[in-house]
RNA sequence: GGUCCCGUCGUCUAACGGUUAGGACACCAGGUUUUCAUCCUGGCAACCGGAGUUCGAUUCUCCGCGGGAUCACCA
């Protein structure tokens, strides 16, 4: 049995979405699981379409969500190099080798040419196939024409390990381009050698490339290499179900996300379960879990719609399962970038040369909460660890804790209990409190006992009491349980803000 | 248009001829001394349609219908 080697091998035309990241992650998953090889290729074969910066932005986020390549840029491996525009002379030998064998030749037509063949076979309701005006003489090819395939028609069935058997008629397969004419390869072409070569055993891409499936197995053929196991996966679509994905909905950057505070664990487990289940009633997925479990025959052959709802409720899940230390210390890193295992990451021998952090923006703490000791601010996290969805959210979550937000009428008018009180009525109330509340030695325990008592001497709900204490320390439209919160906040900042409710009455 | 792929609750999905078609998200209702959230309980909600095959089809076959991919000197 042949090691596994897996590879991703993106265009470096801009960032990775969801949708890249998810076969990244599950050809990730193949080489971990059979302890083989994870190799990642950049595909800079089109000039015009490349983005600058756009290879280093893939690699960083194939790190941040811990997706490590054995071999690839910055990683040296055996089979280097691993950007394709300095591989070329090698497409050249096989290029040459298909030449030899009468099974490429130069295109002699110009683009605007075969632009004319093709509108005349649409003209005629006829599926355009170049090799119907193969050249009967071609001549020579001397690399600065397109240099094509000459393929050998014929039906092909072939097992797919996520689409199961798959099949396609003669006139799937076409005289393609291998060389364009600014000498580089084609990504039909390219590929095909650079899998060969770099002895990848799984091809694991997108739907997009079914179609051409049977242009390559011609073309394995005709190169005598061997098949690697090939893998599609079905696409992620928009909303509707229908348009591509939306940044709105998941075509977003993924570093977009670590950015807002999606933990890794609950992005890669997010993403696997798009499209992927053991088959069993598991919802949250451990990255071990997901090493040992992962098949590609369990893959869906449907297309995923991307629902953010799901994403946001399992990042809630993931954030809800941290201890406090871990927690805190992930609202405390810059931006989300780096979340690898610190201790993981200095033994691996594997270094990142183009993708050194930029440590980009600091923690996802509000302004106001530096001024505060970091003791207080864990125990804050604490309070609203339970209703983080993610950490974005922090500031909004927790900002009356650090600062005096500005009396707020519309939280208590607005309020369905306490709008049926006059404001003479909830002052009263609210000043009967406060001086129970100000004999309070604070402590939680104390604290509810007091607020106990004042549910029984004024005879009020909770629902009217509670909520008017609340609404006066906090000026915050939600917040965690009063005993706590009060304690949090301490009993000056406390009570000098129900004075400020107070005056306001 | 040709070729190919796909088709279970709104969404992610389980089921591999026999189930009251299960779970999760979302939503709704109730409960846990206020709000928000968590947690618990309950509820709403699906086999695209039609023929076959079969004692029996969500499951197998065929035909429709619907959605998607592809038909580049892009990947």
């Amino acid at each position: 049995m042949k090691p596994v080697r897996t590879r991703f091998a993106p265009s470096p035309t801009g960032y990775l979405h969801v949708g890249g990241i998810r076969t990244a992650l599950f050809a990730w998953l193949v080489a971990r699981q059979a302890g083989g090889e994870f190799i990642l290729r950049i595909e800079d074969t089109d000039q015009a379409r490349e983005k600058e910066g756009a290879a280093d932005h893939i690699i960083k986020s194939l790190r941040a969500l811990g997706l490590d390549y054995d071999e690839g840029p910055g990683v040296p491996g055996d089979f280097g190099p691993y950007f394709q525009t300095e591989r070329k002379a090698g497409y050249l030998e096989w290029a040459q080798v298909l030449i030899d064998e009468g099974r490429a030749y130069a295109d002699p037509y110009t683009p605007e040419e075969v632009q004319k063949f093709r509108e005349e076979a649409q003209r005629a309701k006829k599926p355009f196939l170049y090799r119907n005006h193969r050249p009967e003489n071609p001549p020579k090819w001397d690399g600065t024409t397109a240099l094509r395939f000459k393929s050998d028609p014929k039906e092909y069935k072939w097992n797919d390990a996520v689409m199961g058997e798959l099949h396609a008629g003669a006139e799937a397969i076409d005289d393609f381009i291998l060389i364009k004419s600014d000498g580089l390869p084609t990504y039909n072409f390219a590929h095909i050698v650079d899998d060969h070569e770099m002895q990848i055993t799984h091809v694991i891409r997108g739907q997009e490339f079914i179609a051409s499936a049977p242009n390559y197995l011609n073309l394995y053929e005709a190169l005598n290499f061997e098949r690697p196991v090939l893998a599609t996966m079905p696409h992620i679509l928009g909303p509707d179900g229908k348009k591509k994905l939306s940044k709105r909905d998941g075509a977003k950057d993924v570093l977009d996300y670590l950015r807002d505070g999606f933990l890794v664990e609950a992005m890669v487990n997010f993403i696997a379960s798009l499209g992927w289940n053991d088959g069993t009633e598991q919802e949250i997925f451990t990255r071990e879990e997901l090493i040992e479990k992962f098949s590609l025959e369990r893959v869906q052959r449907s297309g995923a719609i991307f629902d953010e709802r799901r994403l946001l409720w399992m990042n809630g899940s993931w954030i809800r399962s941290l201890n406090l230390d871990e927690l805190y210390h992930r609202t405390t890193e810059p931006s989300g970038v780096v979340i690898l295992n610190k201790s993981e990451e200095s033994e691996s021998k594997r270094s990142f040369a183009h993708a050194q952090d930029d440590a980009e923006g600091g923690s996802y703490w509000p302004e106001s909460a530096q001024n505060y000791p970091e003791e207080y601010r864990r125990q804050v996290l604490g309070l609203v660890q339970e209703r983080l969805k993610y950490f974005a959210e922090l500031p909004e979550l927790t900002n009356f804790f650090f600062e005096d937000l500005p009396v707020n009428m519309e939280l208590i008018d607005g309020n369905k209990q306490l709008k049926k009180f006059s404001h003479e009525e909830l002052k009263a109330l609210l000043e009967r409190a406060r001086s129970d509340l100000a004999q309070s030695d604070w402590s939680v325990a104390d604290l509810s006992e007091k607020l106990n008592g004042l549910l029984e001497t004024t005879g009020q709900k909770p629902g009217i009491l509670f909520s008017l204490i609340r609404i006066a320390s906090t000026q915050a439209p939600s917040s965690p349980g009063l005993a706590e919160t009060l304690r949090a906040l301490g009993r000056e900042t406390s009570l000098r803000r129900i004075d400020t409710t107070l005056a306001s009455l």
